[in-house]
DNA sequence: AGCAAATATTTCGCAAGCAAACAATTTGAA
DNA sequence: TTCAAATTGTTTGCTTGCGAAATATTTGCT
């Protein structure tokens, strides 16, 4: 087993995704949607390149996610006066409750996997994450 | 700025990964590659799904991954006698390099992300993110 | 031996991911 | 004011990702 940081994030990555969809099956939720309605849930109402941003994701991507997502009636895409390029994504009343229900399934996940991790250790682990995040973000490759 | 472990995970498997295909541009290693190239580095000769198991892809996702390996050269399959129904995963002369390749890559993005955390925390932190992994696969969902 | 179950890979269809090219709109500088 | 540059979003084409079903082979049970 190779305990390095690049095996490490990618291989957790893949399985708390994979935990997380499983618990979500009874929705009709794609692999795409969990990620953006907890953005939305946070900022509602924002332009698509900060959601982009908000969820490390291309642009061109977020356009089909955001399509399928209006079908289905989970958000609503506005145009503000005064700025026809930018568009503006709202949940809609579904969409929020679905947004509630994949937070409290990350919770629920989050708490499964830290068996044999106490409070303190977490908070450790999470401002490092912290830490390598500013890394990568701050000098922008 | 949303310090949830799951956020955390998903935002820094999405920045890491394109900080190494980065550094990878003017190898022609498509997204998918490194990572087998990695694993393979470690266990050549692999069956198939094994590669995939260590990888945390669908075997079906490998299939194509590996046609264009082939093509380009960078690996062999073959069978064993007295099993066709496996195939065994070898890394060529050019895989070999473009491998180290990607080894040396990786540890030049790790020692990138890592300014302001000493060894000791860096340590701890593989053990903790070691700890959830083990945690994901021992309860296997 | 014979045949059902298990194993390993591939195929198919769709969603998600990116780069590059494009379209529409806004900004800003001459 | 006018027009070039920047901004925002979409389209296209390809790779990656998954699940389900198909195919081929091996194992195991009787």
């Amino acid at each position: 087993m190779d305990k390095s940081f690049h095996y490490l994030i990618m291989i957790n990555q893949a399985l708390f995704q994979k935990k997380v969809l499983n618990k979500l099956l009874k929705t009709e939720l794609t692999p795409g949607q969990p990620k953006v309605l907890d953005y939305l849930r946070l900022h509602d109402g924002s332009m698509q390149k900060d959601i982009a941003r908000g969820c490390q994701i291309d642009p061109a991507t977020l356009t089909g996610i955001l399509e399928r997502m209006e079908e289905k009636g989970l958000v609503e895409r506005r145009t503000k006066a005064g700025n026809r390029r930018s568009s503006y994504v709202y949940l809609t009343e579904s969409g929020i409750e679905q947004g509630e229900l994949v937070a409290k399934t990350f919770l629920e996940a989050e708490e499964e996997i830290s068996s044999g991790i106490d409070q303190k250790e977490m908070e450790k682990l999470l401002d490092l994450l912290y830490q390598i995040y500013r890394n990568m973000t701050e000098l922008e490759d």
